[in-house]
Formats: C-alpha cells, sequence, structure tokens
DNA sequence: GATAGGAGTTACCTAAAGGAAAGCGGTTCC
DNA sequence: GGAACCGCTTTCCTTTAGGTAACTCCTATC
C-alpha cells in the first residue's frame, strides 16, 4: 500500500499549495508584455529601443513601466555606460534563468496552439 | 532539468519564433484566473460552486465568463447530468493536458519565487 | 542651424478586467 | 410556506492595462 513518494497520489493539500503557486506567479508575470520583454533580452541584451523594434507592437510608455516592474522583480538589469552619450542596456538578470522553463514550456504550448487553430 | 540535447546556436529566426509563440499562448491564456481554473479543473472535475470555493476570492460573473473563454478555447468541457435538478459539472478536456507542462513550470517558479521573497 | 537618433516622460483617452451586490428560476429539505 | 442550495445573470462601479501623440533633454552629424 506504501507508495513512494514519486507515485504518491496528489494529496489536496499539494493541489491547493500548487493553486496559490500559480496565482503567486501570475501575480508577477501577468500581463501582455512582462514575459515577452524578459524572453527577448534572454535571447540577447538590448537596448530601449531595440527592445521596441524587436516586440512590435509595444508603445514607449508600456515598455519603461513594464521594464521598472521588471526590474524591481529583479528578472531585467539596466545597465548604464558612462560612454557619451550613455548607453543604456537591459539584461535578463542571472535569476531571469529560472524563467527559462515557464518560457519554453509557454512557446511550445503557443507554437502547438496556433498549429490546432490553424487546423480546425 | 536535463536539457543538452545538440544544442546548436539558437539563430535569429528562433528567437522571434519563441517571442510569437509566447505572445500567441499569453493571448489565449492572459489574465488572472484562467489558469488557475484550468489547474483546478485539472486537479479534479468540479461543479460551478466548487470552482468558486477552491478559487476563494473569484466572483461568479468573472467564474462564468471565464468558464466560457475556456469552452470556446476547448479546455474545458460542461457536463450536464439530467438529473433532477439537472448538475453540471466542468471538466478539463484532454486537450488541457498539453497545459501541464505550463502549469507545473509555473507552479514550481511560483513557489521558488515566494520563497526568494520572503527570504528577502 | 537643422536633423536624427537614444531614452524616455507627460497628458489624455478607451477598453477591458475585475469586483460587489442583488436577483432569479429551479429544487429539495424542514 | 420558508430557508437554503445550485448555476448562473444583471447592473453598477472602480481599477488597471494599454494605446496615441506630443514633447523633453542630450549628443552627434550634415
Amino acid at each position: 500500500m506504501a507508495k513512494t513518494k514519486e507515485t504518491a497520489p496528489i494529496t489536496k493539500e499539494e493541489c491547493s499549495s500548487n493553486l496559490r503557486s500559480v496565482i503567486d506567479a501570475l501575480y508577477v508575470l501577468n500581463g501582455k508584455w512582462k514575459l515577452p520583454i524578459v524572453l527577448s533580452l534572454i535571447n540577447s541584451p538590448k537596448r530601449f529601443n531595440e527592445i521596441m523594434r524587436d516586440l512590435e507592437g509595444i508603445s514607449p510608455k508600456i515598455l519603461a513601466q513594464e521594464l521598472k516592474h521588471l526590474e524591481q522583480n529583479k528578472l531585467v538589469v539596466r545597465n548604464v555606460f558612462p560612454t557619451t552619450p550613455v548607453s543604456i542596456m537591459y539584461e535578463a538578470s542571472a535569476y531571469s534563468d529560472t524563467l527559462k522553463d515557464v518560457l519554453r514550456t509557454l512557446s511550445d504550448w503557443g507554437a502547438g496552439h496556433r498549429k490546432k487553430i490553424i487546423e480546425e
């Protein structure tokens, strides 16, 4: 009867714990642009206007706002280089590596879903 | 996190394809409650008021609205049983299995992030 | 001196998300 | 007959997200 941990049936506690974790994650990541911005910067560090061009459709207001939010949440780092004029480079933080799995699964799902929609 | 599988350098095309996929996924899944509802139903099929109790904080209006959205996107199935009175049971569709990886990574990230926040 | 970036900010506006409260038609239970 | 539960809907409201356009400062370049 006693089963090993990995094959044990999922308990109610685990269910609601997962639920809480997903809700917590969404509290930080929710919105149209946060994850795309992080992904764009994981692909390569970029300057403000480069991100704008990469994520076509985003406005400078929203980009500035979301970059601040992501900085506060330690997912993005804003580097200022003392060139003349100063150049500012945004990059994904080391901590944002923890989001890679999320981004990969989400990307996979998005690709599969698009395929499904087209087929119908 | 076993990942090493012949990592060819990522091309620009792959980057923007991933970006597009993530944006597509968010177009369908964005919002405060969609993923939590799906997760709750993956955990076990439920009736309307059971979902309400599971996801404390959601209003009946939003739940009804999101259930319709998820039904239209084939992620949730609404079953009507001809009991007296009719009982209605919502369940995660077979297709919603494709979201399990997304939900798991998101749940993991949310749990880790909460831990990080608390530690600081 | 005009123009063209870069990196935003500001003001204004619309639409969508989300919440509170009440109600409603049905049924069972007391 | 009254209370309670189910599965919602309706109305009203506030908040947030997001978009547009204009404008700023600073520097480099023609």
